[in-house]
DNA sequence: CGAGTTCTTGACAGTGATCAAGCGACGTGG
DNA sequence: CCACGTCGCTTGATCACTGTCAAGAACTCG
């Protein structure tokens, strides 16, 4: 096996439990390896994909942070997720065989490039790579319906408080700690992220300083009371029944 | 050929555009009737799946009228979307296998069972049919994201008529009428959605009204000046250059 | 070190929520 | 056919949350 294939290979990616189905033995593993066509890097700052894009690939993240956004006729601009290493991208550009949001790394990052033509014919040969594609296809969309309730019920505490709980949870299944992070986005990302103004989301990370939940400073977070913060994010009715 | 099978055909059903690949031959399309197992009835006010439900099939919607729904631990509630004949409910199942909403019919509707094991066995067989389903998950999200960017930057008379603009669009496409509708869901049902108050919504529809860009009785909502709608859902930049 | 970006904080305003009351439509049963 | 009750809708008054505008501080990076 030469350098080369060793590098782009699945079967020895230490990301696989997160981006790969599991149930596959050693010789289907080596097909699997055929997904990924090569890798990529984006500079921080720069687009993975773009808005009107052709859509070709899917991408696993290796390594590096995204957000995809869309934006508006008159400017407006939505995050619409926050992405990391193990995590797919590009499932918008299905349905019209073009993107229609912008992914940008919001740090340097590495991206395996799937040729979407690929996965289908794959999907076809092994029954467990298809249901992994239509899970992780489910899961966006239970994930976005998870949005629209946040941003059509919840006010600005709950609405961060959950955000930075599903962030450090994240994390925390990638390794890292339970309980700090460092922000990769601004506070107006995180604001368009929520539906809020960057002012709003500096003010409630304050008021959750004050309140002892969280240290803040900068991009740093330290989640003091988990508790405290999933009781904002989940306020229980007094005294309900059961 | 038996009534019966007769019945359940997607090769004789007139929503077949709307919910089944194009590009079949007959040959194909008589493989591809097998993917329907029965037709179910749900009415009014009756749910054809709930949270938590074991997931085993989508569902191509014949008849009717339904909309999907998640709820809080405290209660709140978030409509997701409303789907009329032709769209296939059911895709948050797929993650868990279990489905994250409730789908209610707010008209007694008639749906076709499409057992998903039946979906992925012939999405083997038949790429087209595999490039379908890949897209009908694909253009959920992307529908989702352009919810988000509702929620997130846009103000109720904007969330309203794109609500509108988007119900007439989708109800024309079926053959009904460009301009005339009978909204099948609440006020409040309507606000859930756009993340909005019933007071609103109703506030709303009133101004609307009184600018002569809408007639509305109740339920019936006639579209008197769409260019105008268009032009609140899409404010245009002062000035804008180009 | 300096320029530009990001973040914080204050004062004030506005949109939509909340609370409340009454109206209108619809369905049922007398 | 009409009385009545329920549910959905409308409208008004007031309030609260978040947005807007502004200024300055802190941080980053060339």
């Amino acid at each position: 096996m030469t350098p080369d294939t060793f590098k782009v290979a699945c079967s020895n990616c230490n990301l696989r439990e997160l981006c790969m189905p599991v149930g596959f033995d050693n010789q289907d593993m080596k097909k699997l390896d055929e997904v990924v066509a090569k890798r990529h890097q984006v500079k921080q700052g720069q687009m993975l994909f773009a808005n009107g894009d052709e859509f070709t690939s899917l991408y696993a993240i290796r390594t590096g942070f995204f957000k995809t956004c869309i934006s508006n006729e008159d400017g407006r601009e939505q995050v619409t997720g926050f992405q990391m290493a193990g995590e797919i991208i590009g499932l918008d550009g299905i349905v019209s065989d073009r993107h229609s949001c912008n992914a940008v790394a919001l740090e340097d990052a590495e991206v395996c490039v799937m040729p979407f033509a690929n996965v289908e014919e794959l999907s076809r040969e092994f029954p467990v790579l298809q249901r992994h594609v239509h899970k992780i296809m489910s899961r966006e969309i239970v994930r976005e319906n998870g949005m629209m309730m946040m941003l059509g019920n919840m006010r600005a505490e709950e609405r961060l408080a959950a955000f930075l709980l599903n962030l450090v949870q994240r994390l925390h299944a990638r390794g890292f700690s339970q309980s700090e992070l460092v922000l990769r986005m601004t506070r107006e990302e995180i604001g368009s992220y929520l539906g809020l103004k960057l002012e709003t989301i500096s003010r409630t990370f304050s008021k959750f300083s004050e309140d002892g939940v969280i240290e803040v400073k900068q991009r740093y977070v330290k989640i003091l009371n988990p508790d405290a913060l999933k009781k904002i994010f989940n306020p229980q009715p007094c005294h309900s029944k059961l």
